[in-house]
DNA sequence: CATCTTAGTGTAGAAGCTACACTAACAAGT
DNA sequence: ACTTGTTAGTGTAGCTTCTACACTAAGATG
């Protein structure tokens, strides 16, 4: 079936920046294309919007259809339009970033990829269309994000160690931070709810586990609290 | 001459929320619409992209076409896709947000505007489409942007005294800053070039006129500065 | 019981933030 | 020339928050 205009339109994607915390690097999950163009290059999960579904919802799907992966915590990012994004004709494309938590996922190549695959940040394959520069501007949005918003727990299990908490801070922000400064005002902010476990299978005094009080943060927002780390 | 797909494709479209700066409120531009659907209504300036421009370009045009403003900061706010944001048919629409100088712009109506006007923020008309809340994400947005970049000097002129920049956080804020502080804050940041100019025309005591150093801050940024109100 | 590894904790000094009020300058009107 | 009205421009003290920094306690393992 064909469907006719009387001027010609852009075909509409999505592409996902997925992120994952490994346990010292940040990473990116990539899908290795099946067909052209840029046969095999790996490239961000993505595909076309149909028409009768929002851009959320596109985005979720084609995540759940190339590799697997469902129930994350995904925002839109920014929509790259530039002339010669795609070889074949003009291609709109509606960029989101995800936040997944490792260890949840079993990721799987499905319908238009080859392979799916995790890689460090600073490892990343050559990467088709102008998808590397929808990462770097995924990791500047999460890196400033990270600050004023808690995002960051969605890339921790439920319950986690401050060491982990820390972890994940200074991997993101790239830089070291203070032990006890950084316990001092995350405590201080009275978000964590400290359980009564504490973690498990390592082979050392075993750290207390806590978990982020979403209800109580959603309440201070509302009352003008303002998350900044 | 008509453009036929295998597959339905959405219609593309931008709509830009201009800001301008008046004495004490903040005013958005908006065109009253000359023909269906919403005929009659205001309306964000905005319209179909060119399959042949780029997304910037296309708001750049609109805004130019359908009201006269041209040379503004301008900047991609968010990607409205919702499925029945416009009556006739799937549109998925590019938002942009953009920062005047109020008193540089003679707007004027064109193309399909009936008219074109600045309203408060306060006192907005009913808007057409799902245009009221891509107004609310721009001011969220402008309301965040504006305390951790020096976006708000788009909305003053070359030179402004020290009065005239507070006045427009608190307007911005929606709150009163304490002049003093306000003062020591700014100028400690050493990005405000003091002119030997004073501002004309006041029947009181005239106050000094600067410039902000854009080029000093973009020096600064790339040194791991960051502007902070 | 010795060893290894990470958890968990306090403080002092520096920097930055808040609150606050008066004099100086200039224009306009008498 | 002087009075009036209006805004410009300025410093400080107290409080809060940030920074830098090192040792003991707990638990696991052999």
């Amino acid at each position: 079936m064909s469907h006719s205009y009387e001027y010609p339109r852009a075909a509409l994607t999505v592409d996902c920046v997925v992120f994952g915390l490994d346990v010292d690097d940040l990473k990116v999950l990539l899908i290795q294309r099946k067909l052209p163009p840029y046969q095999h290059a790996w490239a961000l999960p993505g595909g076309f919007v149909h028409v009768d579904e929002t851009l959320d919802e596109a985005a979720r799907r084609e995540l759940a259809e190339e590799s697997g992966i469902t129930d994350v915590y995904l925002e839109q990012l920014y929509t790259f339009g530039e002339l010669d994004r795609d070889p074949r004709e003009r291609v709109v494309s509606v960029a989101y970033y995800a936040l997944a938590k490792l260890s949840d996922h079993r990721i799987r190549a499905a319908t238009d990829a080859e392979r799916v695959a995790w890689f460090a940040l600073d490892g990343l394959p050559r990467l088709a269309f102008d998808h590397a520069r929808i990462v770097e501007k995924a990791i500047e949005r999460l890196r400033g994000k990270v600050r004023y918003t808690p995002i960051g727990f969605e890339l921790l299990p439920p319950r986690f160690t401050l060491t982990q908490l820390q972890r994940l801070y200074e991997i993101v922000l790239m830089r070291p931070l203070d032990k006890r400064n950084f316990r001092k005002k995350l405590l201080s902010m009275d978000l964590l709810i400290e359980t009564d476990e504490v973690e498990q299978g390592v082979r050392h005094r075993a750290a207390r586990l806590y978990r982020f009080d979403r209800k109580k943060y959603e309440k201070l927002t509302r009352q003008g609290f303002s998350f900044d780390l």
